[in-house]
RNA sequence: AGGGCUAUCGCCAAGCGGUAAGGCACAGCACUUUGACUGCUGCAGUCGCUGGUUCGAAUCCAGCUAGCCCUGCCA
């Protein structure tokens, strides 16, 4: 952990020597972030990013981090949506403290920033339909042309967008554009549309406006009323830059905040597109925008991700200009790392098959001490029980070992962890040849798992006492894309992995899981990491969802023969 | 008369004219009451390509190439 944040202390990103610029040079004395989203859907874990890098960068510099919703478009937005973009960002622990705000909050500010535009010349009422502006744009490689309203005069503007605020024009009838350039190269700047009418409710201003003004235009004004300095979005709103510093300048505002660009952050094979999102949820295939095979911040919390995994992901990524995407792996080993030093290492049986030690007493039960993580004694220790029949892996076990292979075989010694050393003698099968049970002998000058003749043991297998053990599911979920054929089919539809959601029946706990809640994450001693499921557990029936896997625990050696 | 941005290991990513950091992944060894963890070792004679400037270039210049974004009254 200390080389990960070393890593991280040591090198600046570009954002950060921007803005050492800038305070060296006096642009600005304060550092102040913000994250916008539009309340049209849930976060994942590219808004993470974002949220991480503007907080992180508002603490890092002592400054402030405001929260605002950018909801200036009552067509797409939901106030449902505000409530769980909020839980996320808790969540993830950036704190808004008081700055919590809504871009329409400044609808009365922009409406007068627009009058200021009309009254300097530098924007007007047009009469075209939204086809007409198209055509009248051009393309790439030609210019655009004027607008037949764009001479209007100053009085007849005012006049007219006075009207469109009072409801006078229907939908699409009248828009207003900034008076730029229409021969511009940046297609953004060719007399780009800064407010339409549309007579609708907004989910906080309701029916007092039916003219709203369009991002480009509204964006930096409410930065600007916000009073940031480093208004940090994605990269492809590079080519509004432009336009964003026109308003800001004709606008007149005396510390214009800056507008700076990074690459979004994608995971390979990993669906974060909300329209493929939508059809896996209305075609069942994922149990909604929570599904733990999804990467939205309410799957990764549902699945066990913690949030300063999430944040050690987002750092080890690191923040810079050129598109890319990030493995799966990295990932995963976030959450490794958070979890390995905070979850108690429990023994549970994913794929049970019974273990008989014959030579220990019928009907006896001892109960053994355990250490709940090696690591972090502040975790404490448990109880464990023991008896004579056993659960152990299936795969622990194999009647005809590999080279390298130091777990349970017919004659060999291992160490059942915390219990005793026990010496297989054999096993049962069914009529088809399958192992039905595994026997043993233990010898009870092993107890705790230490002998003091000073033999040794190569193997240390886990297991649950039968009689006690907790029945549970768990999901073993793996990555709903097919990372063989990749993510998309050439007619745009998604390959999907078959093995995506495994339900194990009949897995055992040992009895110390009995208090679990949901959300608590749990190391199954070489099973890899599990959480709760908060949505389906119940105490009576644990749902488990499988976090990761650990690193080659379920590979048998190499042996070249086999 | 198109414009903007990007290119350093399988994947991220430092580097800002002085001779290629780090992490993930992978491989090997050691350790181990988890085949985990941990520790150690290995992993870019070369930075998209070609020229140029310089004692010296991933870094500067020129020209190419490739990828991403832009012609919403979405954000």
């Amino acid at each position: 952990m200390s080389e990960n944040e070393k890593v991280v202390k040591e090198s600046k990103n570009f954002i950060e020597q921007i803005i050492d610029k800038d305070l060296a040079e006096g642009v600005y004395d304060t550092v102040h972030t913000r994250f916008p989203p539009e309340p049209n859907g849930y976060l994942h874990i590219g808004h993470a990013k974002s949220i991480l890098l503007n907080y992180g960068l508002a603490q890092k510099y002592k400054g402030k981090f405001n929260m605002r919703f950018d909801d200036t478009n009552p067509t797409k937005e939901k106030i449902e949506f505000v409530e769980s973009i909020k839980a996320d960002i808790e969540w993830l622990g950036a704190d808004w403290e008081d700055r919590l705000f809504f871009a329409s909050d400044y609808f009365g500010e922009m409406y007068e920033g627009a009058i200021k535009l009309i009254k300097k010349g530098k924007a007007y009422v047009s009469d075209l339909s939204a086809e007409e502006i198209r055509e009248y744009r051009g393309t790439f490689e030609t210019p655009g042309k004027n607008d037949p309203s764009r001479d209007r005069s100053i009085e007849e503007n005012l006049q007219m967008f006075e009207d469109m605020k009072n409801g006078k024009y229907a939908d699409g009838e009248k828009v207003l554009r900034a008076k730029i350039d229409m021969a511009s190269p940046n297609i953004n700047m060719r007399d780009p549309v800064i407010y339409r009418v549309a007579h609708m409710s907004h989910h906080n201003t309701g029916d007092t406006w039916c003219i709203y003004p369009m991002y480009d235009f509204a964006h930096p004004i409410e930065d600007a009323i916000e009073g940031i300095t480093h208004s940090i979005c994605t990269l492809e709103f590079e080519d509004h830059r432009p336009l964003y510093d026109w308003v800001v300048t004709e606008l007149e505002y005396p510390h214009p905040p800056k507008q700076i660009e990074f690459a979004k952050l994608y995971l390979t094979n990993v669906v974060t597109g909300k329209r493929y999102i939508k059809k896996l949820v209305e075609e069942g295939i994922v149990d909604g925008w929570d599904d733990p095979r999804l990467v939205s911040i309410a799957a990764l919390r549902r699945r066990g991700f913690t949030p300063e995994s999430i944040k050690l992901f987002v750092e080890l990524c690191g923040v810079a200009k050129a598109n890319s995407s990030v493995e799966y792996s990295m990932l995963e080993y976030c959450i490794r790392e958070d979890l390995k030093a905070k979850a108690p290492r429990m023994m549970a049986i994913v794929d049970p098959v019974k273990l008989i030690i014959d030579n220990y007493p019928e009907g006896q039960m001892e109960e053994l001490e355990a250490v709940n993580n090696p690591e972090n004694e502040a975790l404490g220790t448990r109880k464990v029980p023991f008896g004579r029949e056993l659960y152990i892996e299936r795969e622990d076990f194999m009647e005809e070992p590999p080279k390298k292979y130091f777990r349970m075989f017919p004659g060999n010694e291992v160490r059942l962890m915390n219990a005793y050393f026990v010496k297989c003698t054999g096993c049962v099968k069914d009529e088809n040849g399958k192992v039905i049970e595994v026997h043993a002998t233990y010898d009870p000058e092993t107890r705790g798992g230490n002998s003091n003749d000073g033999r040794k043991v190569k193997g240390t297998i886990h297991w649950v006492a039968a009689e006690t053990a907790i029945k549970a599911e768990v999901r073993l979920y793996e990555n709903i894309i097919d990372e063989e054929k990749g993510v998309y089919n050439e007619d745009g539809s998604l390959n999907l992995n078959p093995n995506s959601l495994t339900v194990l029946k009949e897995c055992y706990l040992e009895p110390a899981f009995a208090g679990a809640k949901a959300y608590d994450s749990f190391q199954f001693v070489r099973q890899g990491f599990f959480c709760v499921d908060a949505k389906d557990s119940t105490p009576e029936h644990p749902v488990f969802n499988r976090i990761v896997s650990l690193k080659s625990s379920f590979v048998l050696p190499k042996t070249g023969d086999n």
